[in-house]
RNA sequence: GGCCCCGUCGUCUAGCGGCCUAGGACUCUGGCUUCUCAAGCCAGCUACGAGGGUUCGAAUCCCUUCGGGGCUACCA
Protein backbone atom coordinates (compact mmCIF):
# COMPACT_ATOMS: atom_id res chain seq x y z
CA UNK A 1 0.00 0.00 0.00
CA UNK A 2 1.66 3.19 -1.01
CA UNK A 3 1.13 6.56 0.32
CA UNK A 4 0.89 8.83 -2.93
CA UNK A 5 0.76 12.21 -0.07
CA UNK A 6 3.71 12.66 1.70
CA UNK A 7 2.23 12.46 5.03
CA UNK A 8 4.48 10.00 7.36
CA UNK A 9 2.31 6.93 7.35
CA UNK A 10 -0.47 6.63 10.99
CA UNK A 11 -2.15 4.12 11.33
CA UNK A 12 -4.95 4.23 14.18
CA UNK A 13 -7.17 1.26 15.96
CA UNK A 14 -10.10 2.17 17.39
CA UNK A 15 -12.00 -0.16 19.34
CA UNK A 16 -15.30 0.92 21.15
CA UNK A 17 -14.81 -1.09 24.18
CA UNK A 18 -18.07 -2.41 24.98
CA UNK A 19 -16.88 -5.60 27.04
CA UNK A 20 -13.43 -7.44 26.57
CA UNK A 21 -11.23 -6.69 23.74
CA UNK A 22 -11.86 -10.35 21.83
CA UNK A 23 -10.36 -12.20 19.40
CA UNK A 24 -11.82 -10.21 15.98
CA UNK A 25 -10.42 -6.79 18.23
CA UNK A 26 -7.38 -7.93 18.34
CA UNK A 27 -6.17 -9.29 14.87
CA UNK A 28 -7.45 -6.13 13.25
CA UNK A 29 -5.10 -4.18 16.37
CA UNK A 30 -2.04 -6.92 15.42
CA UNK A 31 -2.77 -5.97 11.97
CA UNK A 32 -2.47 -1.90 12.36
CA UNK A 33 0.32 -2.30 14.80
CA UNK A 34 2.30 -4.64 12.14
CA UNK A 35 1.41 -2.28 9.32
CA UNK A 36 2.49 0.88 11.37
CA UNK A 37 5.85 -0.84 12.38
CA UNK A 38 6.22 -2.42 9.10
CA UNK A 39 6.34 0.86 7.13
CA UNK A 40 8.01 2.62 10.00
CA UNK A 41 4.79 4.65 10.34
CA UNK A 42 2.99 5.54 13.75
CA UNK A 43 0.29 3.06 15.86
CA UNK A 44 -2.25 5.57 17.23
CA UNK A 45 -4.82 3.96 20.21
CA UNK A 46 -7.73 5.60 19.77
CA UNK A 47 -10.90 4.87 22.33
CA UNK A 48 -14.29 5.48 20.70
CA UNK A 49 -16.34 5.93 23.67
CA UNK A 50 -18.94 8.08 21.93
CA UNK A 51 -21.71 5.81 23.75
CA UNK A 52 -21.29 5.74 27.07
CA UNK A 53 -23.56 3.85 28.21
CA UNK A 54 -22.40 0.78 26.63
CA UNK A 55 -18.40 1.24 26.89
CA UNK A 56 -17.38 1.71 30.88
CA UNK A 57 -14.09 2.78 32.14
CA UNK A 58 -13.10 -0.68 33.42
CA UNK A 59 -13.77 -2.14 29.68
CA UNK A 60 -11.40 0.98 28.41
CA UNK A 61 -8.77 -0.37 31.21
CA UNK A 62 -9.15 -3.74 30.15
CA UNK A 63 -8.84 -2.97 26.35
CA UNK A 64 -5.49 -1.02 27.35
CA UNK A 65 -3.70 -3.73 29.50
CA UNK A 66 -5.00 -6.56 27.27
CA UNK A 67 -2.97 -4.27 24.32
CA UNK A 68 -0.08 -3.77 26.60
CA UNK A 69 0.11 -7.80 27.50
CA UNK A 70 0.26 -8.58 23.79
CA UNK A 71 3.01 -6.51 22.95
CA UNK A 72 0.87 -4.07 20.83
CA UNK A 73 2.68 -0.74 21.68
CA UNK A 74 1.14 2.09 20.67
CA UNK A 75 2.80 5.52 19.79
CA UNK A 76 -0.29 8.07 20.14
CA UNK A 77 -3.20 7.64 22.85
CA UNK A 78 -4.27 6.87 26.09
CA UNK A 79 -0.88 6.96 28.58
CA UNK A 80 1.63 8.15 25.91
CA UNK A 81 -0.37 11.31 24.73
CA UNK A 82 0.59 12.75 21.54
CA UNK A 83 0.52 15.54 19.39
CA UNK A 84 -3.37 15.24 18.46
CA UNK A 85 -4.75 14.12 21.76
CA UNK A 86 -7.43 13.38 23.75
CA UNK A 87 -7.44 10.02 22.69
CA UNK A 88 -10.99 9.17 24.39
CA UNK A 89 -13.50 10.59 22.31
CA UNK A 90 -15.73 11.15 25.06
CA UNK A 91 -12.84 13.88 25.64
CA UNK A 92 -13.08 15.59 22.37
CA UNK A 93 -16.74 16.82 22.62
CA UNK A 94 -16.19 19.99 22.33
CA UNK A 95 -14.40 19.63 18.97
CA UNK A 96 -17.25 17.58 17.49
CA UNK A 97 -20.07 20.12 18.82
CA UNK A 98 -17.84 22.51 16.82
CA UNK A 99 -17.96 20.77 13.14
CA UNK A 100 -21.46 19.74 13.69
CA UNK A 101 -22.47 23.38 14.14
CA UNK A 102 -20.56 24.21 11.24
CA UNK A 103 -22.22 21.31 9.57
CA UNK A 104 -25.64 23.02 10.31
CA UNK A 105 -24.87 26.70 9.42
CA UNK A 106 -23.28 25.24 5.75
CA UNK A 107 -26.58 23.34 5.38
CA UNK A 108 -24.34 20.07 4.94
CA UNK A 109 -27.01 18.74 7.78
CA UNK A 110 -29.78 19.54 8.90
CA UNK A 111 -32.29 19.34 12.30
CA UNK A 112 -34.46 16.31 12.03
CA UNK A 113 -37.75 15.78 13.93
CA UNK A 114 -38.65 12.68 13.31
CA UNK A 115 -39.53 10.74 16.50
CA UNK A 116 -38.27 7.08 16.24
CA UNK A 117 -41.37 5.76 16.11
CA UNK A 118 -42.20 7.90 12.98
CA UNK A 119 -38.60 6.50 11.48
CA UNK A 120 -39.52 2.98 12.58
CA UNK A 121 -43.12 2.86 10.49
CA UNK A 122 -41.09 4.25 7.75
CA UNK A 123 -38.71 1.35 7.48
CA UNK A 124 -41.19 -0.65 8.05
CA UNK A 125 -43.36 0.45 4.92
CA UNK A 126 -39.99 0.57 2.94
CA UNK A 127 -39.19 -3.27 3.83
CA UNK A 128 -42.95 -4.53 2.90
CA UNK A 129 -42.87 -1.99 -0.04
CA UNK A 130 -39.35 -3.24 -1.11
CA UNK A 131 -38.13 -0.61 -1.90
CA UNK A 132 -34.54 0.85 -0.43
CA UNK A 133 -34.78 1.32 3.00
CA UNK A 134 -33.19 4.49 5.00
CA UNK A 135 -34.42 7.98 6.43
CA UNK A 136 -36.71 9.52 3.80
CA UNK A 137 -35.84 13.08 4.15
CA UNK A 138 -38.96 14.11 5.41
CA UNK A 139 -36.89 17.33 7.65
CA UNK A 140 -34.56 18.03 4.67
CA UNK A 141 -36.48 21.22 3.83
CA UNK A 142 -38.67 22.50 6.87
CA UNK A 143 -40.40 25.47 7.06
CA UNK A 144 -39.90 28.01 9.90
CA UNK A 145 -42.98 26.96 10.80
CA UNK A 146 -43.03 23.56 10.85
CA UNK A 147 -39.82 24.11 13.03
CA UNK A 148 -41.64 26.27 15.55
CA UNK A 149 -44.22 23.29 15.84
CA UNK A 150 -42.19 20.42 16.65
CA UNK A 151 -40.33 22.72 19.33
CA UNK A 152 -43.75 23.75 20.77
CA UNK A 153 -44.23 19.91 21.22
CA UNK A 154 -41.74 19.56 22.80
CA UNK A 155 -39.20 17.73 20.64
CA UNK A 156 -36.01 17.80 20.33
CA UNK A 157 -34.32 17.20 17.15
CA UNK A 158 -31.11 15.29 15.89
CA UNK A 159 -28.22 15.86 13.78
CA UNK A 160 -28.67 14.47 10.23
CA UNK A 161 -25.97 14.66 7.89
CA UNK A 162 -27.62 15.67 4.10
CA UNK A 163 -26.43 12.93 1.28
CA UNK A 164 -26.26 14.60 -2.08
CA UNK A 165 -27.69 12.82 -5.17
CA UNK A 166 -25.13 10.33 -7.04
CA UNK A 167 -22.77 7.87 -5.91
CA UNK A 168 -19.29 7.96 -3.88
CA UNK A 169 -16.41 5.71 -5.17
CA UNK A 170 -13.21 4.81 -2.95
CA UNK A 171 -10.62 1.87 -3.16
CA UNK A 172 -10.23 -0.29 -0.52
CA UNK A 173 -6.74 -1.96 -0.74
CA UNK A 174 -7.95 -5.19 -0.18
CA UNK A 175 -10.91 -5.33 -2.30
CA UNK A 176 -10.46 -2.83 -5.29
CA UNK A 177 -12.39 0.15 -6.35
CA UNK A 178 -16.04 0.46 -4.77
CA UNK A 179 -19.08 2.35 -5.49
CA UNK A 180 -21.90 2.94 -3.57
CA UNK A 181 -24.83 4.40 -5.01
CA UNK A 182 -26.26 7.27 -2.61
CA UNK A 183 -29.79 6.02 -3.21
CA UNK A 184 -28.99 3.06 -0.52
CA UNK A 185 -26.57 5.99 1.54
CA UNK A 186 -29.37 7.14 3.28
CA UNK A 187 -28.99 10.62 5.50
CA UNK A 188 -27.32 9.94 8.72
CA UNK A 189 -27.60 10.87 11.94
CA UNK A 190 -24.08 12.70 13.60
CA UNK A 191 -25.67 14.11 16.73
CA UNK A 192 -28.20 12.60 19.03
CA UNK A 193 -30.98 14.38 20.21
CA UNK A 194 -29.44 14.84 24.05
CA UNK A 195 -26.32 16.53 21.56
CA UNK A 196 -24.10 13.85 21.89
CA UNK A 197 -21.95 12.69 19.10
CA UNK A 198 -22.14 9.62 17.14
CA UNK A 199 -19.75 7.40 15.81
CA UNK A 200 -20.42 8.62 12.35
CA UNK A 201 -19.05 12.30 13.36
CA UNK A 202 -15.94 11.25 15.54
CA UNK A 203 -14.68 8.70 13.75
CA UNK A 204 -14.39 10.63 10.71
CA UNK A 205 -13.69 14.06 12.53
CA UNK A 206 -11.11 12.12 14.34
CA UNK A 207 -9.08 10.38 11.37
CA UNK A 208 -8.50 14.15 9.80
CA UNK A 209 -7.59 16.11 12.83
CA UNK A 210 -5.31 13.29 14.23
CA UNK A 211 -3.66 12.58 10.81
CA UNK A 212 -4.88 9.34 10.04
CA UNK A 213 -3.26 8.23 6.65
CA UNK A 214 -4.36 4.63 6.71
CA UNK A 215 -7.33 2.41 8.10
CA UNK A 216 -7.32 -0.89 8.46
CA UNK A 217 -10.74 -2.11 10.06
CA UNK A 218 -13.04 -4.55 10.23
CA UNK A 219 -15.20 -5.57 7.17
CA UNK A 220 -18.15 -4.46 8.90
CA UNK A 221 -17.42 -1.06 8.10
CA UNK A 222 -17.07 -1.41 5.19
CA UNK A 223 -20.76 -0.07 4.09
CA UNK A 224 -20.11 3.04 6.27
CA UNK A 225 -16.77 4.08 4.32
CA UNK A 226 -19.41 6.60 1.90
CA UNK A 227 -20.47 7.91 5.18
CA UNK A 228 -17.62 8.91 6.66
CA UNK A 229 -16.20 10.35 2.97
CA UNK A 230 -19.61 12.69 3.11
CA UNK A 231 -17.99 14.19 6.69
CA UNK A 232 -14.49 14.86 5.21
CA UNK A 233 -16.28 16.62 2.24
CA UNK A 234 -17.96 19.12 4.75
CA UNK A 235 -15.42 19.49 6.35
CA UNK A 236 -13.46 20.56 3.33
CA UNK A 237 -10.76 17.43 3.37
CA UNK A 238 -9.27 17.81 -0.14
CA UNK A 239 -9.55 14.02 -1.83
CA UNK A 240 -6.04 13.56 -1.84
CA UNK A 241 -5.66 13.77 2.20
CA UNK A 242 -8.23 10.82 2.36
CA UNK A 243 -7.29 8.01 4.73
CA UNK A 244 -6.71 4.58 2.67
CA UNK A 245 -9.28 2.40 3.48
CA UNK A 246 -8.71 -1.79 3.77
CA UNK A 247 -11.64 -3.34 5.04
CA UNK A 248 -10.14 -6.44 6.61
CA UNK A 249 -12.38 -9.97 6.61
CA UNK A 250 -14.07 -11.43 9.85
CA UNK A 251 -12.59 -13.96 11.79
CA UNK A 252 -15.54 -15.99 12.61
CA UNK A 253 -16.48 -18.27 15.57
CA UNK A 254 -17.13 -22.26 14.75
CA UNK A 255 -20.76 -21.98 13.99
CA UNK A 256 -19.89 -19.55 11.20
CA UNK A 257 -21.17 -16.72 12.63
CA UNK A 258 -18.95 -13.24 13.68
CA UNK A 259 -17.10 -13.88 16.38
CA UNK A 260 -18.73 -12.55 19.61
CA UNK A 261 -19.32 -12.94 22.50
CA UNK A 262 -22.54 -14.64 22.43
CA UNK A 263 -20.38 -17.61 21.03
CA UNK A 264 -16.90 -19.68 21.92
CA UNK A 265 -14.65 -18.29 23.78
CA UNK A 266 -13.89 -15.17 22.68
CA UNK A 267 -12.59 -12.72 25.23
CA UNK A 268 -8.24 -12.29 24.80
CA UNK A 269 -8.75 -12.07 28.79
CA UNK A 270 -10.03 -15.41 28.86
CA UNK A 271 -7.33 -16.97 26.82
CA UNK A 272 -4.82 -15.27 29.27
CA UNK A 273 -6.20 -16.67 32.20
CA UNK A 274 -6.05 -20.11 30.54
CA UNK A 275 -2.28 -19.77 29.97
CA UNK A 276 -1.78 -18.68 25.94
CA UNK A 277 1.07 -17.01 25.84
CA UNK A 278 0.75 -13.61 23.90
CA UNK A 279 3.31 -14.39 21.02
CA UNK A 280 1.02 -17.65 20.21
CA UNK A 281 -2.23 -15.65 19.93
CA UNK A 282 -0.89 -13.18 17.96
CA UNK A 283 1.33 -15.39 15.85
CA UNK A 284 -1.93 -17.65 15.19
CA UNK A 285 -4.14 -14.05 15.07
CA UNK A 286 -1.69 -12.96 11.80
CA UNK A 287 -2.40 -16.46 10.04
CA UNK A 288 -6.25 -15.53 9.73
CA UNK A 289 -6.71 -13.64 6.85
CA UNK A 290 -2.94 -13.17 6.00
CA UNK A 291 0.08 -15.32 5.69
CA UNK A 292 3.88 -14.24 4.96
CA UNK A 293 4.00 -15.97 1.62
CA UNK A 294 6.06 -19.08 2.17
CA UNK A 295 5.13 -22.10 4.17
CA UNK A 296 6.52 -20.66 7.37
CA UNK A 297 3.77 -21.06 10.35
CA UNK A 298 5.99 -19.92 13.30
CA UNK A 299 6.45 -16.41 13.25
CA UNK A 300 7.61 -14.40 16.03
CA UNK A 301 6.57 -10.50 16.60
CA UNK A 302 9.55 -8.70 14.92
CA UNK A 303 8.81 -11.09 12.03
CA UNK A 304 5.48 -10.10 11.95
CA UNK A 305 6.26 -6.76 11.65
CA UNK A 306 9.11 -7.46 9.06
CA UNK A 307 6.68 -9.36 6.79
CA UNK A 308 3.56 -7.67 6.97
CA UNK A 309 2.05 -5.90 3.78
CA UNK A 310 -1.94 -5.22 3.34
CA UNK A 311 -1.79 -6.90 0.05
CA UNK A 312 -1.23 -10.15 1.76
CA UNK A 313 -4.53 -10.15 3.17
CA UNK A 314 -7.16 -11.81 1.97
CA UNK A 315 -10.19 -11.02 1.46
CA UNK A 316 -12.23 -13.54 2.34
CA UNK A 317 -13.25 -14.88 5.80
CA UNK A 318 -11.47 -17.02 8.42
CA UNK A 319 -12.67 -19.56 11.10
CA UNK A 320 -10.74 -19.81 14.57
CA UNK A 321 -9.65 -22.76 15.12
CA UNK A 322 -8.45 -23.82 18.76
CA UNK A 323 -6.47 -26.63 17.85
CA UNK A 324 -4.36 -24.64 16.02
CA UNK A 325 -4.12 -22.03 18.28
CA UNK A 326 -3.36 -25.04 20.90
CA UNK A 327 -1.05 -26.42 18.39
CA UNK A 328 0.82 -23.08 18.05
CA UNK A 329 0.93 -22.34 22.05
CA UNK A 330 2.60 -25.48 22.46
CA UNK A 331 5.26 -24.39 19.92
CA UNK A 332 6.44 -21.39 21.72
CA UNK A 333 5.76 -22.83 25.15
CA UNK A 334 9.02 -25.28 24.07
CA UNK A 335 10.91 -22.38 22.55
CA UNK A 336 10.86 -20.70 26.08
CA UNK A 337 14.16 -19.83 27.88
CA UNK A 338 14.04 -21.91 31.28
CA UNK A 339 13.80 -18.27 33.16
CA UNK A 340 11.39 -17.36 30.76
CA UNK A 341 9.30 -20.28 31.14
CA UNK A 342 9.66 -20.06 35.55
CA UNK A 343 8.48 -16.55 35.11
CA UNK A 344 5.29 -17.48 33.17
CA UNK A 345 4.52 -20.50 35.01
CA UNK A 346 4.91 -19.10 38.73
CA UNK A 347 1.60 -17.35 38.54
CA UNK A 348 -0.13 -20.23 37.63
CA UNK A 349 1.02 -22.46 40.52
CA UNK A 350 0.87 -19.13 43.06
CA UNK A 351 -2.44 -19.15 41.80
CA UNK A 352 -3.44 -22.79 41.76
CA UNK A 353 -2.26 -22.90 45.40
CA UNK A 354 0.20 -25.59 44.46
CA UNK A 355 3.28 -23.12 45.96
CA UNK A 356 3.26 -19.46 47.68
CA UNK A 357 6.26 -18.68 46.15
CA UNK A 358 9.40 -18.85 48.18
CA UNK A 359 12.38 -19.16 47.24
CA UNK A 360 12.95 -22.86 48.27
CA UNK A 361 9.80 -23.91 46.16
CA UNK A 362 11.02 -21.72 43.10
CA UNK A 363 13.94 -23.82 42.93
CA UNK A 364 12.27 -26.89 42.78
CA UNK A 365 10.10 -25.66 39.76
CA UNK A 366 12.77 -24.34 38.19
CA UNK A 367 14.49 -27.59 38.52
CA UNK A 368 11.27 -29.62 37.37
CA UNK A 369 10.04 -27.25 34.59
CA UNK A 370 12.54 -28.84 31.98
CA UNK A 371 10.81 -32.36 32.19
CA UNK A 372 7.29 -30.90 31.40
CA UNK A 373 8.36 -28.24 29.07
CA UNK A 374 7.25 -30.88 26.11
CA UNK A 375 4.17 -31.75 27.22
CA UNK A 376 1.80 -29.15 28.04
CA UNK A 377 -0.12 -27.07 25.14
CA UNK A 378 -0.90 -24.19 28.11
CA UNK A 379 0.21 -22.39 31.02
CA UNK A 380 -2.89 -23.67 33.15
CA UNK A 381 -1.87 -27.11 33.09
CA UNK A 382 1.53 -26.95 35.06
CA UNK A 383 -0.07 -26.85 38.30
CA UNK A 384 -1.88 -29.90 37.56
CA UNK A 385 1.26 -31.40 36.44
CA UNK A 386 3.87 -30.61 39.45
CA UNK A 387 1.05 -31.06 41.89
CA UNK A 388 3.11 -34.40 43.00
CA UNK A 389 6.25 -32.72 43.78
CA UNK A 390 4.52 -30.27 46.72
CA UNK A 391 1.86 -32.04 48.00
CA UNK A 392 2.49 -32.91 51.93
CA UNK A 393 -0.31 -35.29 52.57
CA UNK A 394 0.48 -37.74 49.86
CA UNK A 395 -2.36 -39.81 48.07
CA UNK A 396 -2.37 -42.38 45.30
CA UNK A 397 -5.85 -40.70 42.82
CA UNK A 398 -8.37 -43.55 43.72
CA UNK A 399 -8.88 -44.94 40.23
CA UNK A 400 -5.10 -46.04 40.31
CA UNK A 401 -5.23 -47.90 43.68
CA UNK A 402 -6.36 -51.08 42.42
CA UNK A 403 -3.04 -51.24 39.74
CA UNK A 404 -0.74 -51.38 43.08
CA UNK A 405 -3.19 -53.67 44.75
CA UNK A 406 -2.30 -56.91 43.52
CA UNK A 407 0.41 -59.26 44.61
CA UNK A 408 3.26 -58.35 41.34
CA UNK A 409 2.86 -54.97 41.76
CA UNK A 410 3.08 -55.43 45.57
CA UNK A 411 6.71 -56.95 45.17
CA UNK A 412 7.54 -54.57 42.52
CA UNK A 413 7.23 -51.54 45.38
CA UNK A 414 8.89 -53.62 47.91
CA UNK A 415 11.90 -54.58 45.52
CA UNK A 416 12.24 -51.25 44.14
CA UNK A 417 12.07 -49.56 47.56
CA UNK A 418 15.20 -52.03 49.06
CA UNK A 419 16.99 -51.04 45.43
CA UNK A 420 16.38 -47.34 46.56
CA UNK A 421 17.02 -47.56 50.29
CA UNK A 422 20.80 -48.21 49.14
CA UNK A 423 21.41 -46.28 46.66
CA UNK A 424 23.26 -43.31 47.71
CA UNK A 425 23.96 -41.12 44.48
CA UNK A 426 20.11 -39.86 44.60
CA UNK A 427 20.46 -38.73 40.44
CA UNK A 428 17.96 -39.47 37.77
CA UNK A 429 20.71 -41.70 35.90
CA UNK A 430 21.14 -43.52 39.04
CA UNK A 431 17.85 -44.20 40.39
CA UNK A 432 17.31 -45.68 36.48
CA UNK A 433 20.56 -47.67 36.38
CA UNK A 434 19.74 -49.59 39.62
CA UNK A 435 16.01 -49.83 38.74
CA UNK A 436 16.62 -50.94 35.20
CA UNK A 437 19.41 -53.77 36.81
CA UNK A 438 17.32 -55.04 39.32
CA UNK A 439 13.37 -55.22 38.22
CA UNK A 440 14.09 -55.61 34.07
CA UNK A 441 17.16 -57.35 34.12
CA UNK A 442 17.19 -59.09 37.00
CA UNK A 443 13.49 -60.10 37.62
CA UNK A 444 12.54 -59.94 33.85
CA UNK A 445 9.72 -57.65 34.28
CA UNK A 446 8.50 -55.18 31.59
CA UNK A 447 9.68 -51.90 31.59
CA UNK A 448 6.28 -50.69 31.46
CA UNK A 449 5.17 -52.96 33.96
CA UNK A 450 7.54 -52.19 36.35
CA UNK A 451 7.35 -48.62 36.29
CA UNK A 452 3.82 -47.94 36.19
CA UNK A 453 3.74 -49.03 39.46
CA UNK A 454 6.37 -47.45 40.91
CA UNK A 455 4.92 -44.33 39.20
CA UNK A 456 1.64 -44.06 40.85
CA UNK A 457 3.62 -45.16 43.84
CA UNK A 458 5.67 -41.99 43.89
CA UNK A 459 3.78 -39.29 41.61
CA UNK A 460 0.15 -40.80 42.76
CA UNK A 461 -1.13 -40.66 38.98
CA UNK A 462 -0.60 -43.69 35.52
CA UNK A 463 0.04 -40.34 34.08
CA UNK A 464 3.63 -37.94 34.97
CA UNK A 465 6.25 -36.26 34.06
CA UNK A 466 9.42 -39.03 33.22
CA UNK A 467 9.59 -41.49 36.18
CA UNK A 468 13.34 -41.13 37.17
CA UNK A 469 13.73 -37.37 36.67
CA UNK A 470 10.22 -37.02 38.85
CA UNK A 471 12.33 -38.91 41.72
CA UNK A 472 15.21 -37.66 41.63
CA UNK A 473 13.23 -34.28 42.01
CA UNK A 474 11.22 -35.50 44.80
CA UNK A 475 14.08 -36.49 46.46
CA UNK A 476 14.85 -39.84 48.14
CA UNK A 477 13.25 -39.36 51.39
CA UNK A 478 9.75 -38.75 49.71
CA UNK A 479 9.97 -41.59 47.71
CA UNK A 480 10.91 -44.04 49.71
CA UNK A 481 7.98 -42.88 51.89
CA UNK A 482 5.89 -43.12 49.39
CA UNK A 483 6.59 -46.26 48.02
CA UNK A 484 6.62 -47.64 51.79
CA UNK A 485 3.10 -46.00 52.21
CA UNK A 486 1.74 -48.31 49.03
CA UNK A 487 2.62 -51.41 51.02
CA UNK A 488 -0.13 -52.83 52.20
CA UNK A 489 0.99 -55.68 54.66
C1' G B 1 -36.77 -7.55 1.34
C1' G B 2 -32.78 -3.82 -0.42
C1' C B 3 -27.49 -2.74 -0.84
C1' C B 4 -22.57 -4.63 -0.26
C1' C B 5 -18.59 -8.24 0.58
C1' C B 6 -16.85 -13.24 0.14
C1' G B 7 -16.33 -18.70 -2.00
C1' U B 8 -9.08 -23.87 -2.82
C1' C B 9 -8.58 -30.13 1.77
C1' G B 10 -12.84 -30.58 8.07
C1' U B 11 -9.97 -25.72 9.48
C1' C B 12 -6.04 -21.80 8.31
C1' U B 13 -3.67 -21.07 3.85
C1' A B 14 0.02 -21.23 -0.97
C1' G B 15 -1.51 -20.32 -5.84
C1' C B 16 -2.08 -14.12 -9.05
C1' G B 17 -3.05 -18.45 -17.45
C1' G B 18 1.05 -23.33 -18.56
C1' C B 19 6.10 -25.02 -12.97
C1' C B 20 -0.85 -27.97 -10.23
C1' U B 21 -1.89 -35.69 -11.61
C1' A B 22 -3.01 -28.37 -6.58
C1' G B 23 1.97 -27.33 -2.03
C1' G B 24 2.38 -26.32 3.51
C1' A B 25 0.23 -26.19 8.54
C1' C B 26 -3.57 -27.78 12.18
C1' U B 27 -6.98 -31.78 12.94
C1' C B 28 -7.82 -36.99 12.08
C1' U B 29 -5.97 -42.20 10.97
C1' G B 30 -1.89 -45.75 10.88
C1' G B 31 3.22 -46.74 12.06
C1' C B 32 8.15 -45.92 14.35
C1' U B 33 10.35 -44.52 19.07
C1' U B 34 9.30 -45.40 24.07
C1' C B 35 9.03 -45.95 31.73
C1' U B 36 3.24 -43.30 31.35
C1' C B 37 1.72 -38.87 28.91
C1' A B 38 3.68 -35.87 25.57
C1' A B 39 7.32 -34.40 22.09
C1' G B 40 9.78 -36.11 17.67
C1' C B 41 9.94 -38.85 12.95
C1' C B 42 7.39 -41.42 8.76
C1' A B 43 3.03 -42.50 6.01
C1' G B 44 -2.09 -41.79 4.69
C1' C B 45 -7.17 -39.50 4.06
C1' U B 46 -9.48 -35.13 2.24
C1' A B 47 -10.23 -29.33 -1.71
C1' C B 48 -10.39 -25.53 -6.55
C1' G B 49 -19.34 -24.83 -4.69
C1' A B 50 -22.11 -25.53 -9.64
C1' G B 51 -22.95 -24.22 -14.80
C1' G B 52 -21.62 -21.55 -18.94
C1' G B 53 -18.06 -18.90 -21.62
C1' U B 54 -12.77 -16.53 -23.12
C1' U B 55 -8.13 -19.19 -24.42
C1' C B 56 -3.89 -23.74 -27.67
C1' G B 57 -4.29 -24.03 -22.24
C1' A B 58 -8.12 -21.79 -16.15
C1' A B 59 -7.96 -22.90 -9.34
C1' U B 60 -6.24 -18.49 -11.73
C1' C B 61 -10.08 -13.91 -16.55
C1' C B 62 -15.71 -12.92 -17.65
C1' C B 63 -21.00 -14.11 -16.86
C1' U B 64 -24.87 -16.70 -14.40
C1' U B 65 -26.33 -19.45 -10.38
C1' C B 66 -26.04 -21.43 -5.58
C1' G B 67 -24.10 -20.87 -0.81
C1' G B 68 -22.05 -17.99 3.40
C1' G B 69 -21.51 -13.31 5.77
C1' G B 70 -22.16 -7.98 6.71
C1' C B 71 -24.96 -3.50 6.69
C1' U B 72 -29.81 -1.68 6.63
C1' A B 73 -29.83 2.27 14.79
C1' C B 74 -30.44 8.78 18.11
C1' C B 75 -24.46 0.86 18.24
C1' A B 76 -19.71 0.89 16.49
Amino acid sequence: MSNSNDRPVKVRFAPSPTGDLHVGNIRTALFDWAFARHTGGVFLFRIEDTDRLRVTDEYIAAAIDTLKWLGLNWDEGPEVGGPNGPYLQSQRLDIYAEWAAKFLAQDDAYHCYCSSEELEASREAQKSAGTAPGYDGKCRDLTADQVAQFKSAGREPVLRMRMPDGSTTFTDVIRGELTFEHEFVPDFVLVRADGSPLYTLAVAVDDVLMKVTHVLRGEDLLSSTPRQIRVYQAMGVPESEYPYFAHLPFVMGQDNAKLSKRNGETSIAWYREMGFLPEAICNYLALLGWSPGDDRENVSMKEIAELFTVERVNSSPARFDMKKLEAINGDKIRELTLDDFLNRALPFLIKDQVIKGDAKEIEIVKAALPIIQERIVTLSEIPAMLKFLFVTNFEVEAESLPKIADESAQSILKRALADLSNLNEWSHAGIEAVLRASLIEELGLKPRIAFTALRIATTGSTISPPLFESMELLGKDAVLARIHGCLLG
